[in-house]
DNA sequence: ATTCATGCAAATACTTTGCATCAGC
DNA sequence: GCTGATGCAAAGTATTTGCATGAAT
């Protein structure tokens, strides 16, 4: 399964016209591997591990390259720094905790009659994923009680 | 009436045992004067216009210290970069078109539903106006077909 | 008089870019 | 062989911080 995974996401490369390189590949497989939504940084971490000459630069450009082609997607939480997730996780938004830090994930089912009404009073296509929906979870408020 | 704002700004500051100065005044009184949401270096440019020797820290400062007073919000918009308002001005949500950088106002109670669904199902206190909705505005969509 | 706020400059964090070299096609 | 990708270093942008001086109480 690994293979297999390795190979999509390679011929996704190859499909746009993108050369397929061993940076490419790992970092895309590690953004694959990574549940939830991760930073540069995070990424730029694991990627090391199996390749450590690799170097920050190349891991922003290929996230980059990943959101063009549309297999990854970034989202800024609430402190402005970039999290990355693969477009698949796309379907849900993310409940994230201002206290604890603690993310919570949320069927777009929720969201959907909310993305109805800013398409139809406002011809707004909403990307619902891209963003995070910032408060106070359960058990913050009730320890600040 | 501006006489008027100025001192329950100040009024604002020393309830709380903070001192009033004029750099805190000048940078209050700005983010009241702008309407929506602007960035620091909009405030700084202002606040320079009147008091030109003041430095752009005193503005991260202060405005840090009115979001802590509650006179300010910030949110993060799609760029990353923080964007700040008045606190009054909080009863809304932003809609941002991803392609032509506008900004839509909506009134909360489009989004009120949404909230009480986080609450009941989840336990989780939204902040409702501290984040954007990104998304497509109703002219780029057409402009894209 | 004491304490806090400011300006300044330097540091930090995150991200982007120019360019020579190297690798994929 | 040609062109695009990478590593490296440097620059850029947004923000924060340490510290001496100056202002508010």
């Amino acid at each position: 399964m690994v293979g297999e995974a390795k190979s999509r996401l390679n011929a996704a490369l190859r499909d746009r016209g993108y050369r397929v390189t061993l940076q490419r590949s790992i970092i895309m497989e590690t953004l694959e591997g990574l549940a939830g939504h991760v930073s540069v940084e995070d990424i730029y971490a694991r990627v090391r591990e199996r390749f450590p000459q690799v170097n920050i630069s190349t891991v922003y450009r290929t996230l980059e390259l990943m959101e063009e082609a549309g297999l990854a997607v970034h989202t800024h939480f609430d402190d402005g720094v970039a999290k990355w997730h693969r477009a698949e996780e796309g379907a849900h938004q993310h409940l994230v905790c201002r206290r604890c830090g603690q993310e919570l994930e949320l069927d777009l089912d929720v969201v959907e009659p909310l993305a109805e009404q800013l398409r139809a009073r406002y011809g707004f296509q909403p990307d619902i994923a891209h963003f995070a929906i910032v408060g106070v979870c359960r058990s913050c408020s009730e320890r600040a009680q």
